[in-house]
DNA sequence: TGCCGCAAGTTTACCGGTAACGTAGCCAAA
DNA sequence: TTTGGCTACGTTACCGGTAAACTTGCGGCA
């Protein structure tokens, strides 16, 4: 089954009738040879259809891997998608390849994917949140690679990080919430709490809201991974047991929506009889018949920024330790 | 920066006082030793926090690598993000490592990430699709290493498949709004009919309602991405291009979706005046207020299946070579 | 004329595993 | 008593690159 590729240095060094590692340098693009030579070897290895070992070259030099793994909490979150994304674009495009991991926001699986991870001996890693468990962090430091915390913003990163404060993402909507009239606000939460970031801004919305003197008057955490289904229900649940609540803050957009197809079904008028607040801002939320009033979080630009500042610190350029990126509550037809 | 993990087979051999063969099978589990020895072995590698170097590993003994890549066409899909879920889940399981690659629906991208894949070496690929570039299928026959293609079902498969007729779904979603009475039928599509899997939709619904007598009104061939702005802009477009439909057939349920938005604000009764289908069975279409009329696509399904008959592979197992997943078309409410 | 420095190479050693093969010691059957 | 097989190891060679050190030939310059 698994023949090797034909052509290595050794049979292009044969061919072209010098050492190999001559070969080796024409190909990374050295010094050290002839024009003449780097003409006759290029032409040897696009003959034998030669493919690099990276493996051999990862291995026998150390430095000089070019992978780099990721590790989101979900992989079927809209807004993990396009910092996945972000990351791949911006790393494809540097040249490096990237290994996926999935946590289901359990620092112990975390864990168990470092462990892999770190036996292929990457050149970097981006995780997602700022907590981890102890082995994770040993591991971390014992590597000595470059690491980006994204998602949510830490002022001790362990190495870098590119994120935002959850905790005021919330608060902002509860300020906003007040703002607006409202006074009588549930919040409908998701995953029984084990996603630290969406429990961060329910804590936010919870500050904001017992400093205006109109604590939060009910809440459903839900067990369910937080979509659409889990919204519809999940407000169904919460106005069962708290009727006459005139908002709703929801874990993330997926869930509003949910929630604003709970509301409509019942023949609730949004928002004069219910306010409906997201997070995350997903496409889909700006082009509903009523446009959701949400947080709009810059996903693609995460991605990307902490796959530059992983790079550029592999380069040994200067990079910011922590670099903040800003969201933006834009009020939609909801609230 | 980079200093290397302290602990290797030579450092737990010699704190063992064995051979670092020896140590090497005890942590492979193989035989050879006693159980004397293999607790030694084991009570140092944990003791010196040894974490195996499976660069050498795979190196040196071929045949032992345990990366897969998987190659989709967008990372930002809702439905490959399910596929890759999939995946990932069950190769973690069984013990193997993910490497993700994104082709941007074109086959010379395609080609340039399994170049990098295959320098990698790894154990197997996941491709998206049926159509490859010439250079790919060459790599591929090279390589030597289980291959499986997913998502659009081919009956000469590079080595294995799963997946299901894009076509037919078209197809059947056209005699279906033709039963349900309409006539005059559009269909909006995207990404300029790059994605050959949208494009073979669009030809089912085509082949269709032409043999039903009533052969498509207007199409709607959009160069964005496939998402809800696209979908509301495309009926629009469609719409005042083509007035009078009476059903529009879209790329998928996201710009469906949009579609549905576009209508009910400009005032159209769906489905009375506009029936309006999509494609895919993404969850919120089943949340709105008028469920989604579309065709739901077993996604995890898909992504499972395939990293388990790529293992199967690897281990001698027998296997299908090319599996045929289902489709369901669920009538909503909006045709 | 002799020395130096540089371009254009070559040689050697090594990365950390694993396959393949070798071997010592022991016990049982012929 | 010999032989044969088994267990529990050890030895050796090798995978395909790369770093570092070494070599060779040539032109310029004092």
């Amino acid at each position: 089954m698994t023949r090797k590729p034909k052509a290595n240095l050794e049979d292009i060094a044969r061919e072209t009738g010098v050492s190999k590692m001559t070969v080796s340098r024409v190909l990374r693009g050295g010094s050290g040879f002839s024009d003449d030579t780097r003409t006759r070897v290029l032409q040897v290895a696009e003959r034998l259809g030669y493919i690099p070992n990276r493996l051999a070259a990862a291995f026998g030099a150390d430095q000089a891997s070019t992978l780099v793994g990721i590790c989101v909490p979900r992989l079927t979150s809209g807004l993990f998608a396009h910092v996945l994304d972000g990351v791949d674009r911006a790393l494809t495009r540097l040249g490096y390849q990237v290994m996926i991991g999935c946590n289901n926001h359990s620092a112990e699986d975390e864990e168990a994917w470092l462990r892999q991870l770190i036996s292929w001996r990457p050149a970097g890693v981006i995780l997602s949140g700022r907590h981890h468990s102890p082995g994770t962090v040993d591991l971390l430091r014992n590597a000595g690679m470059p690491v980006v915390e994204i998602w949510e913003l830490t002022t001790t990163p362990i190495d870098m990080a590119v994120g935002f404060s959850h905790f005021d993402c919330g608060a902002e909507m509860g300020q906003f919430l007040i703002r607006r009239g409202r006074r009588r606000i549930g919040v409908v939460g998701a995953m029984a709490g084990q996603d630290e970031m969406g429990r961060a801004r329910r804590d936010g919305v919870e500050r904001a809201l017992a400093q205006a003197g109109h604590p939060v008057a009910a809440a459903e955490l839900l067990l369910d991974t937080p979509g659409f289904y889990a919204g519809y229900y999940g407000l169904e649940t919460l106005l069962s047991r708290a009727p006459g609540l005139d908002a709703v803050y929801f874990h993330n957009d997926e869930m509003a929506i949910g929630g604003l197809a709970y509301a409509q079904a019942r023949g609730l008028r949004v928002p004069e009889d219910l306010a409906i607040a997201g997070w995350g801002g997903m496409e889909a939320a700006s082009v509903l018949p009523l446009r959701l009033t949400t947080t709009v979080v810059p996903t693609t630009a995460i991605g990307k920024l902490a796959a530059e500042g992983l790079v550029a610190r592999l380069r040994g350029e200067p990079v910011q330790d922590v670099v903040a990126v800003p969201t933006r509550l834009v009020p939609g037809q909801t609230v």
